[in-house]
DNA sequence: AGCCTTTGACCAGCG
DNA sequence: TCGCTGGTCAAAGGC
């Protein structure tokens, strides 16, 4: 719990905010948490050309729940009890790879509850078999990368309001951060440039670790923030084309 | 052709 | 044992 709120306090206004604050105003995608995680990463004319995808398809578009750096194929969804919303689950579509993840999503498509239960056997953002809008933006992805090599353990991310920490077990290590919604969009701007180092201080094992180890080969490419970025730019943009969707 | 989402059915855990 | 609930499966259809 702490190491996720420490995730979030990092500071609002970067240059990369400032070039995605730019881009939602460019294009009319406002609140747009996929514009808005999608773009971080990239200069601001990717972001404009991203956006306008995004444009042409919806107003209110966050695919696949969250953009965390790892791509999930969604298996399932039901309307939980005692919850407002649809909850929707999915699997990170890596061979191998256990992690999954619930989403819960307001009407407006605000996510309000994001779980992650695993851990991922491999570094993110690299090109999945295929890869989906969701495989290449950033925010989150952390929060579960923090546990690998750990246990099976739900890991929750909480947008809008406050709610118990899910922990089924009490070994579990769970982690939360409860923000405002329109917050998290600008936290999420952040978080893979200002915050890696200081998650992975956090963590039990760091990135370079993670990327060097369980899959190297594919790995490799994928290290480091700048060579990241322009891989899943060009591959997520091809593929978003087939891919624009929402919950 | 391959991967995706959707969605109803099914299963397991719990009171 | 039964009913409820959450989580998962799998078929169907879409992109």
């Amino acid at each position: 719990m702490q190491i996720a709120r420490d995730h979030f306090e990092f500071p609002v206004e970067s240059p990369k905010v400032t070039a995605l604050k730019n881009c939602s105003l460019e294009t009319n995608v406002q609140q747009n948490m996929s514009c808005i995680g999608l773009t971080n990463i990239h200069e601001s004319g990717n972001c404009t050309r991203r956006a306008n995808q995004y444009e042409q398809t919806s107003n209110n578009i966050t695919p696949n729940g969250s953009d965390d750096g790892y791509t999930w194929r969604k298996y399932g969804q039901k309307h939980v009890k005692g919850s407002e919303f649809p909850r929707s689950y999915y699997k990170c579509t890596r061979q191998n790879c256990p992690v999954k993840k619930k989403v819960e999503r307001s009407p407006d498509g605000q996510i309000t509850e994001i779980v992650y239960k695993g851990a991922h056997n491999h570094h993110k953002s690299q090109p999945p078999r295929r890869a989906t809008m969701s495989s290449t933006a950033y925010g989150f992805g952390e929060m579960s990368e923090g546990n690998i090599g750990g246990s099976n353990s739900w890991t929750s991310v909480q947008f809008g309001r406050n709610k118990d920490v899910r922990a089924p077990s009490g070994l579990d290590r769970t982690s939360s951060a409860s923000v405002l919604t329109d917050v998290s969009d600008s936290l999420m701007l952040n978080y893979q440039n200002t915050n890696m180092n200081a998650f992975e201080s956090a963590t039990p094992e760091p990135s370079s670790t993670l990327a060097s180890r369980d899959d190297e080969d594919e790995d490799r490419a994928t290290e480091g923030s700048t060579s990241l970025g322009d891989d899943v730019d060009d591959y997520a943009f091809d593929h978003k084309r087939r891919y624009l969707f929402f919950i």
